[in-house]
DNA sequence: TTGTAAATACCCAAAAAGGGTGAGTTTTTT
DNA sequence: AAAAAACTCACCCTTTTTGGGTATTTACAA
């Protein structure tokens, strides 16, 4: 089966070049190759392309906005980042506009073949140093959990707290009086160095605390 | 230079398979293959390894308990967990434990050792369907975001409640007055459907509102 | 055994929040 | 220009939360 490809890219050299890259695999076709966004969506309506390639820095509509327009009105077509842009800020809203892949154009020559494989068999094609922003950013919220030293019991209150619960349905939940449930939630407003329940549960839902 | 590696994995046949895997890369060395966690802090401490290959399903410790105590003290060695698990709980876990790469063990024979590889190079090696999975959990928070429809000075005061701001604090860094906060407050808690400040901020956080 | 930490519970007074109503002003949309 | 939506403010009343204490029982460790 041959798969439909849309490319977005600026730059005239290196849109030329992921074409023929793209050429010499027959497997792909490029249905367009564009160098601005500004009628993104007609032509992935029109073209309904498996895979679409997009730059992050275009004139006019960037490519996070277009991959917004696009994921208004279609969810099945994959799209890949290519950018120079590794810093946190492009990376997370690219992929949480709607992105499936994220590969920097320094890798392109190397791996965009084999991205488009593996986006097309369900996975997530990054560039390795953009992957491993990923799983840090998962894990920096995990560090700061283990610094407050809450009892277990202060624990389980923040929890239910962070759910949403009032202190009576917490005591109600744990089975102890409201005013266990009060000694508990000061002790955490100490230890957490807050005053109220609201900064509490931001700061444990912020830092992952629970 | 030569990269000392670490095995865990209880399964005989594939810590012996994994082993001439690996011996066949004269880059690494494997110092040691163990079947289980127990002595996991003293063999990591002793052998100092760059790279930690870990299974999940171990009898005793468990391959996450043993990436947070290695994380306890050692932030430096390159873990990759190798199992066959693909959802989402153990990813996840794993993960944020501190696991920098997460390979299922179907894919071990293609790409371990590009894997090692590019876990050395800064990467972070993913099968492609929990590249994916971490993507998309990325996404889905953002999903929940644009159906409250928070006119827009609602959600500068939900956004403040959030990171903790009492009433007081809001009206005072928006400028206006605490009535006009506490209407803006109540507004907020009808469009979420929910009642209390702390029910409200558990929402947005969890949902990723703001 | 004797501390010490944890969990439990209670009291009081002040502050804040929740729920409701009404109403004037500004912005946006039509 | 007119209508709709958003923003603003004020007041009422009730409930909840907070901040400051004190105190008992249990459990585990020095």
């Amino acid at each position: 089966m041959i798969h439909a490809i849309l490319l977005y890219e600026d730059n005239k050299l290196l849109r030329e070049s992921v074409c023929s890259l793209l050429g010499m695999a027959d497997e792909y076709e490029i249905k367009g190759a564009f160098a601005d966004c500004s009628l993104v969506e007609k032509q992935v309506a029109l073209h309904n392309p498996d895979v679409i390639l997009m730059d992050i820095d275009m004139p006019g509509v960037n490519g996070i906005e277009a991959v917004k327009k696009i994921r208004a009105f279609n969810q099945s077509a994959q799209i890949i980042m290519l950018t120079v842009f590794d810093d946190s800020e492009h990376v997370f809203n690219a992929l949480r506009a709607g992105a499936n892949g994220y590969l920097l154009k320094k890798d392109i020559s190397d791996k965009l073949i084999d991205s488009i494989d593996e986006i097309l068999t369900g996975g997530a094609p990054m560039s390795p140093v953009i992957a491993r922003m990923v799983i840090n950013s998962m894990q920096q919220q995990q560090k700061v959990r283990d610094n407050y030293k809450l009892t277990r019991r202060e624990g389980d209150v923040l929890h239910l707290l962070s759910k949403g619960n009032s202190v009576k349905m917490i005591a109600n939940a744990l089975g102890v009086s409201i005013d266990t449930v009060r000694t508990h939630t000061k002790n955490i407003y100490d230890k957490l160095h807050v005053n109220s329940q609201t900064e509490a549960v931001s700061k444990a839902l912020n830092e992952k605390l629970v």
